[in-house]
DNA sequence: GCCAACGTTGGC
DNA sequence: GCCAACGTTGGC
């Protein structure tokens, strides 16, 4: 899952224990996000920032339910077309893990291409807030994380 | 700040 | 249903 640390950031996280991982308006991305069970491992992601990586890991600790700030005209992410009764977004609530002593920048992992495979967030143009990742190479980033 | 790569919108 | 225009994302 990516956010960018300006908006919120893993020491957020941190200090917070758990969020609400709200805003999210790509149908993709929610369909991920609708998809996840209790338990579910998530590499955190910096983006728009000085160095582009994965920061840390996160879990799911709530399952998929309805994101209020889509009904908020206050709220930045406002949806003015989606309507109480036939709801759009949902989201999850998201756990703290740990915060990686170092960052696996994307270059590093572009890097690692032939390791990885065929790896969503390295994908080209590829700007889904929250993407799958194979049990093998989110392996594969946490023990580049502590290497 | 630039720009490529998207997803969405809306006219037709 | 097509597609141009537009807005957004995000690396660089």
């Amino acid at each position: 899952m990516k956010s960018e640390p300006n908006a919120y950031s893993i020491d957020d996280l941190k200090r917070d224990k758990k969020t609400m991982w709200d805003g999210v308006r790509n149908y993709q991305a929610r369909n991920f996000m609708r998809s996840m069970a209790i338990g579910d491992q998530i590499l955190f992601y910096h983006s728009n920032c000085d160095v582009p990586g994965v920061v840390g890991l996160a879990k799911v600790v709530g399952l998929a339910y309805v994101d209020p700030t889509q009904f908020d005209p206050s709220d930045k992410h406002y949806d003015p077309a989606s309507k109480p009764e036939d709801p759009r977004w949902s989201l999850v609530d998201i756990g703290f893990v740990k915060k990686f002593k170092r960052t696996v920048s994307l270059t590093e992992l572009k890097a690692r291409a032939d390791e990885l495979g065929d790896f969503a967030l390295t994908r080209t143009g590829n700007r889904l807030s929250v993407m799958s990742v194979t049990q093998a190479q989110f392996d594969l980033v946490v023990s580049l994380a502590v290497s």
